[in-house]
DNA sequence: GCCGTTTTCGGCCCGACTGTTTTCAGTCG
């Protein structure tokens, strides 16, 4: 069996808990949280769960442990408890020191800080270490290649506190006397600071999801508020989000307006009008709020919620009818009386169009395909019958087997697949007698949980598929699980030849069902694996392999764009949370918004399936 | 700093790769 190097559990495994990269934060650019809060009221900046908020303060002390050279298992230790307070399910802001040491990984000096910080604001150890270390140094280490060490040799040595000064120290000739810094490495940064910078300022997308959906409650209280809606990229489910856009429909702005510019996470108003407000949130997400009048709602709605190209189009096809559409409404272009703008629908229908879903507004082909009337059914969350990829505290997951399958009956699935790693991944110190020890306390808990206690549990794995496309366990040990993915967690520098081979001969493996994240990219961190990836999906198609829509925020992984291309082969697909923990298994959302955005229906996915249906499509033998 | 005992301190997911420090530290997955 193979070993080589692993995907780290910190990084892949347990994608961080929500709101707690340990590089600091969710933005695609990493930025370090440094601002302190005062007591009872929300993190300043931010709108996360208490337990986000913590879990990142604790994630940036384990850093900054790290960088001045503290004890590397003290720093381990915070980043430990960072992940289990972010997969927590209970907020820890209500609870006292004993409840948060039943937390496993938080203990004494941990809930003590959990406790200062909810009654001070902050918590005086990392106020030392802040004050020792800009946070710009701390921000170095988000550029691959540079880790604490080397970006406090930077900035004891050079002063360098920043991105922008290591990139003109580099350019400079500065690093060359250092010692550890050669040539290569030099090249090395520069590389890791184009990535970095490529990212641009766009958050992901639950970052802005938290973010609109709590702006769009308050709002919605207002007094004089109609409607309330976010719009824009968020609306139509892209996978990272540059700016919000808010809608709200009102007679009088005003209200709004004042309510909007004072909420208590609002760091900046950049304008400030009585049709529009810009702010700007601790987090650095920018904010837009259009008031528009209850009878434009629909016109706005739809006008606010592109994409510009889907709006350009949606326009020619008004002016060729002798309209005229705007934010306003549509218009008879000759006499400017208005046509029709209540309602989304009320446009679309005067354009001669069905209404057409927010995620396929990319105006790639959802005008003609809506003009001849045959826009796809997309699947929805509520189609979905369960999980097909998930973990438990067996390998890298929070929760023990009860809590999540707990959990997944709470969603109303039908049934769950539990699919921990296998013995590759070596840190996992997974074992034969250890995955069917697991698959014996699996086979109790069947079937009593759920709706009528019907849940039924699947007992599966997370296969590593080694360069050579093997996996873990040899044909007569895969043969006894009820469903296995399969995953690329190392190697991803092969040439494009050896990692197209290599997941072809996965998929033709008759006990891989699923080819876990197939790209493996983690959005602004990492690139995708080079694959000829039409091969990839033609033999998906051959083999009775689908493809998973890994709905993790920092994956979303296969793509949208991929997800067009697999479909053409005939391929079906699984959405799924690769829960680490209970709260992840809620962003299945985002998973089924990307596979909206590829065009699928709910017979595309074989997680909407009923269960003898899946049973089949999983009955994959060779030769097929 | 946490945890689990070996009940009072020792071990803590592991291995590969890279560049440069010629013997290994730092970083990553």
């Amino acid at each position: 069996m193979r070993r080589g190097s692993q995907d780290s559990p910190d990084e892949r495994t347990a994608p961080r808990p929500q709101g707690a990269d340990r590089r600091g934060s969710r933005r695609c650019v990493p930025v370090p949280v440094t601002t302190a809060c005062a007591p009872g009221r929300a993190y300043p900046g931010t709108v996360a769960r208490s337990n986000d908020e913590v879990a990142a303060l604790f994630a940036e002390y384990a850093d900054l442990i790290s960088i001045t050279g503290g004890d590397a298992f003290k720093a381990r230790a915070y980043e430990k408890a960072a992940r289990a307070i972010g997969g927590h399910h209970a907020e820890v802001s209500g609870l006292d020191a004993k409840g948060l040491q039943e937390i496993p990984g938080v203990g004494r000096s941990v809930a003590e800080k959990v406790v200062e910080y909810f009654r001070d604001g902050s918590v005086s150890a990392v106020e030392e270490l802040r004050a020792r270390i800009p946070a710009g140094v701390r921000r170095l280490t988000a550029v691959p290649g540079l880790g604490p060490k080397k970006a406090h040799a930077l900035y004891e040595e050079l002063g360098i506190a920043s991105v922008d000064e290591l990139a003109d120290a580099i350019h400079a000739e500065r690093l060359r006397d250092l010692k550890g810094f050669g040539p290569r490495t030099e090249e090395r940064i520069l590389h890791g600071i184009d990535l970095l910078r490529s990212a641009g300022d766009r958050v992901l997308i639950d970052v802005a999801m938290d973010t609109a959906e709590t702006i769009v409650g308050a709002l919605s209280g207002v007094t004089g508020c109609r409607r309330c809606a976010y719009a824009g990229s968020l609306r139509r489910v892209r996978e990272t989000i540059g700016d919000l856009d808010v809608l709200v429909a009102a007679e009088d702005s005003a209200p709004v307006m004042r309510a909007f510019t004072e909420l208590p996470y609002v760091t900046e108003v950049i304008a400030h009008g009585p049709t529009k407000t810009s702010v700007r949130t601790g987090e650095g997400l920018a904010v837009d709020l259009r008031v528009v009048r209850p009878e434009s709602w629909g016109a706005a709605l739809q006008y606010f919620t592109g994409s510009k190209a889907h709006n350009i189009r949606t326009r020619e096809l008004a002016v060729r009818q002798g309209l005229k559409l705007s934010e306003y409404g549509l218009f008879d272009a000759e006499s400017g009386e208005l046509v029709v703008s209540r309602t989304e629908e009320d446009v679309y229908a005067r354009l001669g169009l069905p209404w057409i879903p927010p995620t396929l507004r990319e105006d790639r082909g959802e005008i003609e395909a809506g003009l001849r009337g045959d826009l796809p059914v997309l699947v929805t969350e509520d189609d979905i019958r369960g999980d097909l990829h998930t973990h438990t505290d067996l390998t890298d997951g929070l929760a023990p087997l009860e809590e999540m399958v707990a959990a997944a009956a709470e969603r109303g699935y039908a049934y769950y697949a539990v699919t921990d790693h296998g013995p590759d991944m070596a840190m996992q110190r997974m074992t034969d007698e250890r995955m069917l020890a697991q698959r014996e306390r699996v086979r109790a808990l069947d079937g009593r949980y759920g709706r009528g206690r019907g849940m039924r549990l699947l007992h599966g794995a997370e296969l590593n598929i080694a360069p050579d496309g093997e996996v873990d366990w040899p044909a007569a040990f895969l043969a006894g699980f009820d469903l296995c993915v399969a995953s690329v967690h190392s190697h991803f520098e092969q040439d494009r030849e050896a990692l197209t081979r290599r997941i072809v001969r996965a998929c033709e493996n008759p006990y891989v069902h699923v080819i876990g994240h197939p790209t493996t990219r983690v959005i602004g961190r990492r690139p995708a694996v080079d694959a000829d990836l039409d091969a990839v999906f033609a033999a998906c198609a051959r083999t009775g392999t689908a493809l998973e829509i890994n709905a993790h925020p920092d994956r979303l992984d296969l793509r949208d764009e991929d997800i067009l291309r697999a479909r053409r082969h005939g391929v079906k697909f699984a959405v799924d949370s690769d829960a680490h923990a209970v709260p992840h298994l809620a962003n299945l959302r985002y998973g089924i918004g990307t596979a909206q955005r590829g065009w699928l229906t709910a017979d595309d996915v074989i997680n909407t399936w009923p269960l003898t249906r899946l049973r089949r499509f999983l009955r994959k033998r060779p030769g097929r």
